[in-house]
DNA sequence: CTCCTGGACTTAAAGGTTTTCGGAAACGTA
DNA sequence: TACGTTTCCGAAAACCTTTAAGTCCAGGAG
């Protein structure tokens, strides 16, 4: 443990120059002589100074330093979307202050109000679903981005996953498949990922002059749901020859259930999921043709737009991001194998 | 957007007193009456005045953060621990300032110096698996504490799940149920993580008098390999009772298998994993009896202990956390259904 | 020779807060 | 009145860095 830490008055005095000559050099300014920088350098390694950024950031103003703002700790969604922020920030020299609302206001305001206190120089709010939250940038000195889950308000910086273009997708590649019987297998209703997938499943069967097997069955988001829907399923509407399921884990549940009642997949019952979540989607068999909503590149996108917002060239608005369609053994054409 | 942050000399001006009595009076000091204080508050809340954590920081030393180092990205195990320690923090006024080193020694050493020039209090580094990593305290003006990777350094603190007390209960609890011919999948050999699971069953089995049946398979820690060692373990050592497995994902690779193969969880076989990961434990059919490793309770001791630490009572040396074994249907008596 | 220019360096202020110490008023005691 | 004590408040230093402004000097132009 060092004595002292050492400071750029004691790196000026061991090079014998002032405390601005030393501030100059140490920061590659002009009107320093290449020898003086040099000693001072030299003295700056020899006492492995580091520049206090307290100190810094008290005159410039500027932290560097970001809030991330997270309401679901446990995140299936959070994570990867602070990941990419986090991503983007480490590629300069910012750096994340985390903390984890766990869906609490009061705990988020008080977090709002510790991060203000610290000065940061944004924030970015990453929502538990893609469920519209209220704003927290009301009167808020700093700027604001929220990633996944919008604000409430349009005149915020948003980034959501396009769902609904998603959805359609998804759709689109079973009808080329060949599929014409496509039920729907999804969460429940009040989140609006669930509504917004139905919406592009509606879209591309509508495009395609195509109705839709049976009704869409919603429940929770689990394996376990997946399983019973697929009873429910292939009891009431037996000739269905693909599902889009909400989710990974509803995939998962219903191919095994169907598998269990001798139907195959891909052959009889092609199937795609949602999330791309790799335990499920590539270890089940077969492996899950799935969307993937690019949550690392939403995370990053949205702190670029921040670091924008930053300097002053904010981005309002509701932006939605492509999702990608990962396509594994779970859908083919009918029968092909 | 506020025209600028009021500062406290804006509140002392307000408030009609100086700068010093102003400080006194919001930090509940002696030495100022009653009606000043209130005087003074009044006019710090219609300000809504925010202390600048720098400038308190810049004197007082202690900025009241804490670095949080993480090597996994992804980490299905660095997530929990992360939590724990934000919760410890989350629960007084620190706050966390997240780095991830993507395993990269030289982006370590990038962000320890940003943390240290942000004037820290402290470190967390959680390690990506449980093989002991190079330290990074050498002559840290900090505390660091590691969590679930312990340091090579037996004079730092580390914090690091019992896996062999783990292993030993879980087999233990095997025994209880009758079974006898116990075999073990894990993964690779060079995760620490997977040699002490095993030397955690032999210790069972040696103290019970009991036999290993067959050899340990060793393979990635995926479903897939949990499905092939089934099939080559039901082939060479048909009797089989019961497997302890190294991971969720093996387990779940084991109970398809064996399943295809006419064998019944649990009543021929008792199956448990490790990690207690819950979309595949609990959504699994029969849901897992697995081994919790509790990492959200040893990244909340690892920040205690880090508060500990930066208070000068510093615990070195590898503190074994317990784990919890988390009973469900894999395991039963043999044929008890 | 003087004046000016520009380079190299220093002085000092600023940024917001805490804290030490001294001052002033009010009051009681001799 | 003189003095001590208590209570409340203010001036100023300190934390560390950046930067605007100023000093000093050498050298070139006139």
């Amino acid at each position: 443990m060092a004595s002292k830490r050492a400071t750029i008055s004691d790196v000026a005095s061991l090079a014998g120059v002032s405390i601005a000559t030393a501030s100059k050099a140490l920061n590659g300014r002009q009107d320093v002589r290449a020898a003086t920088r040099e000693r001072v350098l030299a003295a700056a390694a020899e006492l492995s100074f580091q520049p206090n950024a307290l100190a810094r950031g008290l005159i410039s103003g500027q932290t560097r330093t970001v809030g991330l703002l997270t309401s679901d700790s446990v995140g299936r969604f959070g994570i990867p979307v602070l990941l990419g922020a986090e991503d983007a920030f480490g590629a300069g020299e910012m750096a994340v202050l985390l903390c984890d609302a766990r869906g609490d206001a009061i705990r988020e305001q008080h977090h709002v109000r510790a991060l203000l206190s610290r000065r940061v120089d944004g924030l970015i709010v990453v929502g538990e679903s893609t469920n519209p939250r209220p704003s927290v940038s009301k009167e808020l000195p700093i700027p604001v981005v929220y990633a996944y889950g919008p604000s409430e308000d349009p005149s915020d910086v948003s980034f959501v996953p396009d769902d609904v273009g998603a959805a359609a997708m998804a759709v689109n590649h079973l009808l080329a498949m060949g599929r014409r019987r496509i039920a729907h297998i999804t969460g429940p209703t009040h989140y609006k990922a669930a509504r917004d997938r139905e919406e592009g499943l509606h879209q591309a069967l509508g495009e395609a002059g195509v109705a839709q097997a049976g009704q869409t069955l919603s429940g929770p988001w689990s394996q376990r749901w997946g399983r019973h829907a697929a009873e429910m399923l292939l009891m009431a509407e037996p000739e269905i020859d693909a599902v889009f399921c909400g989710s990974d884990q509803i995939a998962a549940g219903f191919v095994e259930a169907a598998r269990e009642r001798g139907r195959r997949v891909p052959d009889d019952i092609a199937v795609v999921g949602y999330d791309n979540w790799e335990v499920l989607s590539t270890e089940t068999r077969p492996a899950l043709t799935t969307v993937d909503m690019n949550l690392e590149l939403l995370g990053r996108t949205a702190a670029q737009h921040l670091f924008a917002a930053i300097d002053g060239k904010a981005t309002p608005g509701v932006h939605k991001m492509p999702c990608q369609l990962v396509i594994r053994d779970s859908t083919s054409p009918p029968g092909s194998s």
